[in-house]
This record gives structure tokens, C-alpha cells and sequence, in this order.
DNA sequence: TTTTCATATTCGTTTATACGGATATGATAT
DNA sequence: ATATCATATCCGTATAAACGAATATGAAAA
């Protein structure tokens, strides 16, 4: 019950509807978010924080990045929430801005932690920082 | 977007919550309420006001009581939100006492404005509505 | 080790919510 | 008109959220 307020209170805020729309797309840093968003990067750590402490996220971390993702599995009332509210705001002009400049920053090379995922053999000396 | 999270602010109070699964079978009074509850009036009242302005129910006036409903015609974006949180909650203890207490009330003859319908003109043409 | 970079967290402040008790309002009853 | 009833709203207060700027932390680079 109290995880329930809590999840509403979690999508109650216009930036975190935004992270949360644009990491079921996968898994993001903090820098693309300041990026996409134009925001200050308290502001943004903020948020996640605040949904990481909700149980709709987790962040790990590759180097000195944090990657944020949805968390998995994702708790079943959450995730429908979740696949409700995609519905109902994919087709939203925010949104659809903000997927069309996610996109654009994951075009850039030389991001945080170059393209999410692979790539980590070259700075690392092929020595894996994790997973 | 502002209505989203509005709507989530809506939905984000343990009272609210409660209020909206009750009304989703049918109009109840503010005294329902607070017999159900067993709160007092002036958080009932805060509530429901909350609720009205976030455009999820209506209230109209019989006699000195308010009853309130689900708006209807319901914005679609809600009724989605509202259908999902049905099936959500539905089997929560909390939520099935609720229920059950609601029943019991409405048993109750010589409530508030009677059976929250018909006996409109009954009413209105000299009988008594309280004894 | 020292510096730098990305991010988290703290600080002081502002705004929003929530609360119970008290009072105002609007309709009916006397 | 006055009283009463059901409800809305206001009061003072308490807690939670939100913000930008500043600072702390932890990993990598120099």
C-alpha cells in the first residue's frame, strides 16, 4: 500500500516521467540525461535517486559513470504501471523530443562510457570493469 | 503533461486511493465516508476537494448533502489509469474492508439522502428525510 | 600522490501537502 | 428568523519536495 503511494508519488514529477519514458528505451547515464534534458546535474541525480530509492530503477556504475536502468525484474504492479503510462505518452511531444535527442547524444562517440556497452577493452587494456 | 502529474499527485494519498476504489462502485456522500473511514470530516472533505480538482470525481449537491462520483464522461488517460488500479488493489485487505464497510452502510436505512438516488420527489413534496 | 572527471549529497531556502480544530456556508427544519 | 445539519474552507502548524549552488566522494588520469 505504502509502496503504491510511493510509486505514484514517484511519476508525480514531470522530470522523473521523462527518465523513466526514455529508460524503456534502455539504460542511460547521468551525462546523457544533463544532455537531453538541459538541466543541472544535481537536479537530475536528484531524480534519480529519488526513483532508485522508489524501486523503479538501479544504477551501476562503469567507471566513473553511472548507468541508470529500469530495474530488473521490475515488481508486476510496476511494470504494468510502467506499459500504461508508454501508452499514454509515447505520442506526446515531450517525449517524442526528448527520444529524438536521446537518440542524437547516443549517435555522439566518445560519450561516458562509449556506446552503453561494448568498448571497454580499449581504455581498460582489455581488463573488464564488470559484468 | 501537467495533468499527468496531477493525476499521479491524485493518486499518490493512501485516503484518495481508497475514496476512488469505493466510488468505482457508485456515488457515496461525504458522511459514507466518514463512517467508512472513520475520519474526521475535515480530512474527508480536503480529500475529495483534492480529488475534484485533479477532474477525477464530481460532487453534486441533495439536499444538505454532497454526493459524490466519478466524473463521468471520464478523460480517457484516467479511466485507464483508474481501470488499472482496480485490478491493482482490488484484493487488498485494506481496500476489501473498505468494501465491506461500504455495504453495511448503505444498509443503513434513512442514511443521508436515502439510497443515493431515486426518492428525489418523494422527498420534496413534504415528507421527512431524517427519523 | 595529486588532479580531474562524473556523480552523489548537503545546505539554505522555497513551495506544496497534510493535519486537526475552528469557523464559514448553504440548505433544511422549526 | 433562528436553529440545525452536512459540508467546505480557513487557521496555524508540521512534514515532505523541490531547487541551485556548493561541497563531498570515488574512480581514473597524470
Amino acid at each position: 500500500m505504502e509502496q503504491m503511494t510511493q510509486l505514484f508519488k514517484a511519476l508525480s514529477e514531470e522530470m522523473r516521467l521523462r527518465i523513466l519514458m526514455l529508460l524503456m528505451h534502455g539504460e542511460l547515464c547521468v551525462c546523457d540525461l544533463m544532455a537531453i534534458f538541459n538541466e543541472p546535474q544535481s537536479k537530475v541525480s536528484r531524480h534519480l535517486a529519488y526513483l532508485k530509492n522508489s524501486g523503479l530503477i538501479k544504477g551501476r556504475r562503469v567507471g566513473k559513470w553511472m548507468h541508470y536502468a529500469l530495474k530488473e525484474p521490475m515488481d508486476g504492479v510496476f511494470q504494468a504501471q510502467l506499459d500504461l503510462i508508454k501508452t499514454q505518452l509515447t505520442h506526446n511531444p515531450l517525449f517524442e523530443e526528448d527520444l529524438k535527442k536521446m537518440e542524437e547524444e547516443k549517435k555522439k562517440k566518445d560519450r561516458c562510457g562509449e556506446d552503453s556497452a561494448i568498448t571497454k577493452e580499449d581504455k581498460n587494456h582489455g581488463k573488464r570493469t564488470d559484468k
